[in-house]
DNA sequence: TTGTAGGCGTTATCAT
DNA sequence: ATGATAACGCCTACAA
């Protein structure tokens, strides 16, 4: 009966000398077929109980851990998903912080700052937070990937193609990044967080945005402010052209507005070209916290007290914002949440490919929702 | 000669419809064997130039790609490691920070709440982006994994074991994490960001924490201020120890002492303390950053000017620093440098096992360096 | 309910 | 230099 391979170790005791036990080993040790094994160890039914006992001693005993590479093989799935931040440079749905292209940060080279400043970004870290823990209970582990160059993104594709990952979780992406409608194009699941470009079909979750911005303009209004000054992001990032409108459509009245860069530095620049232009404003909405920040630091400067004279609204409520002082009201994204939606889409997309004439991609919409604190 | 099997999809241009085209496609499609084309597209020598052509042709025509799992099976490498962040609750290495238990922060449940934090903390950031960038050269992946429990740190010796992942990278381990130890005991590769607890054979690679403290010393003296008071971390941190017992050596007189715990908040209100008990001091040094940012805002607070009235020092040199206001003076760790030999040495290890009697585990110790900016 | 047997796509060891 | 031919460890019809 024995093949004759491996001499049978009987070693048991889990530790970690030598050949990794397999299923043969089990089975021998069980005195049952491989196939009961691997019917146990998967958890499938129509296993006589008694028999199941005596494998699980089997597997205990020998230490047998299943071997990931000969599961994928025939499964096809890897059981891993991407977790890819795109975006090229400057300009991510809401991320490109960092805190200004300062001395000393982010390593001696340059090379590669962009991910320093994603990862950096307050924003991102809870997007990171809210996947991993959605991924848990599937037993799904995240592979980290950059994404800011052609070979990079090549490199992405490439991964999936050769079944690295099962799906793609896209974040950062602004409205000119070509991934998306690569993966799109190459039948590949993944879901992004944003809002894909006109003409891309692909599952996706994004925030009302644009009512975010009328929660901060009404706020603002409600609290008797009436000289307004917004303070925008990139201009090619829809989700903050979409905040600027909502916020200025909520107003109904002249804003004052400058653009940003979604750092600290770009806010702090932005509030003093607005102070310029209307030394008499007193209320200002940036399109995220670290901009918000970023002007109160400026206010203060000049002199205005917060939110005695000028109230400031923020957006995301991401670290930044209870790291500012005063503490930042803002309009909060449900980004954990969201983060768990986009893997609960991909996970499904993973076991039902998109067949496009028929079904179509399915997007999920969240709400912002305001948070007041001290600055307004 | 037709196997029978896939009635031969004569495609080509590489998209993405049906099965994946395998070395045996590509075989016959460049009319040689398997084990050709595995050696082309391996890039072992003894091949024929011409051949090579051919079957190079063959891999654009057919769009194959390697199989990752069917590799991996063979070869019993995985192409990956984890990236394990690590520390029980409270107390990493350095990063445990996470900008205070605030409202809004860290979605709804508060469960998950320390991968919520360990992303926000600009110290982790950079070692996330020297890892990646370190790694992308050996085509080299890295999944994230967090382990603040029992189940999770089962988790990552289960995942490492399965082959999931070639070896560990493991960063915010604090004195008594339990996970380093495992990961010996079980023969796998694994590198430590930080100094592994006594009697644990492990690479990993540091900083010279005590230098750095006696670096802020002396630059506190030398700038004039004699009435030093000083933040440290939570005590069972060894990275802060050490950094605040060369502080104190250099220092070579009386300094007030408070302990935080690595946030804003915790910095903030070490920093109460230490005012209440020694309105007279004139510099500050705080184990990291966030606390020296928390320090500056109490100090403000106070009515008093930094750097005129009290000088202030941090650590790390994170986005904290450039983020505050002052910009801070502070000890700057070479985090992507240190990343980035965390991974030369993993990447070496997986191929080098260590056996124990005879060659031991190898350290690389970095140096501190000063980075005077405003707040001293 | 359990066992048998074939195959997943590669790499690697042999001859040739 | 190239080509057969075994493994690698697992899952899964299919048969019993």
């Amino acid at each position: 009966m024995n093949t004759g391979r491996g001499a049978g170790r009987g070693t048991g005791a889990g530790a970690g000398a030598g050949a990794a036990p397999t299923l043969e080993d089990v089975a021998r040790a069980a005195g049952v077929s491989r196939a009961t094994v691997s019917r146990v160890v998967n958890g499938v039914r129509n296993v006589d109980p008694a028999i199941q006992q005596v494998v699980q001693q089997a597997v205990a005993a020998t230490g047998y851990v299943p071997n990931r590479a000969a599961r994928s093989l025939v499964t096809r799935r890897s059981g891993a998903v991407a977790l890819v931040v795109s975006g090229s440079g400057a300009g991510s749905t809401d991320g490109d912080d960092g805190q200004g292209g300062d001395d000393g940060q982010g390593g001696h080279g340059g090379r590669g700052a962009f991910a320093g400043r994603v990862f950096q970004d307050p924003f991102f870290g809870r997007v990171v937070s809210g996947v991993v823990r959605a991924l848990r209970p599937a037993g799904v582990h995240p592979v980290l990937m950059f994404a800011d160059a052609d070979e990079e993104r090549a490199q992405v594709l490439g991964y999936l193609t050769q079944g690295g990952a099962d799906g793609a979780l896209l974040v950062g992406t602004h409205g000119r990044d070509p991934l998306p409608g690569m993966l799109a194009a190459a039948g590949l699941p993944a879901v992004l967080f944003a809002r894909p470009a006109d003409g891309e079909l692909l599952d996706h979750v994004d925030l009302h945005h644009r009512h975010g911005g009328e929660l901060a303009a009404r706020h603002l209004l409600a609290r008797g402010c009436r000289r307004l000054a917004a303070i925008g992001g990139p201009a090619e990032v829809p989700a903050s052209r979409e905040r600027m409108a909502g916020f200025g459509a909520a107003a109904g009245r002249a804003v004052a507005l400058a653009e940003g860069d979604f750092t600290l530095d770009g806010g702090e620049r932005a509030m003093r070209l607005l102070l310029a232009e209307r030394p008499d404003l007193d209320g200002v909405f940036a399109a995220n916290d670290l901009m918000a920040q970023g002007a109160c630091l400026v206010l203060r400067e000049h002199g205005r007290r917060i939110p005695e004279d000028v109230a400031v609204v923020g957006f995301d409520d991401s670290s930044a914002a209870v790291a500012s002082r005063p503490r930042l009201t803002t309009v909060r994204q449900p980004v954990e949440d969201m983060a768990a939606e986009m893997v609960r889409l991909l996970l499904h997309r993973v076991d039902t490919p998109l067949r496009p004439p028929g079904d179509g991609p399915v997007a999920s919409l969240f709400s912002p929702e305001l948070v007041v604190r001290d600055s307004a």
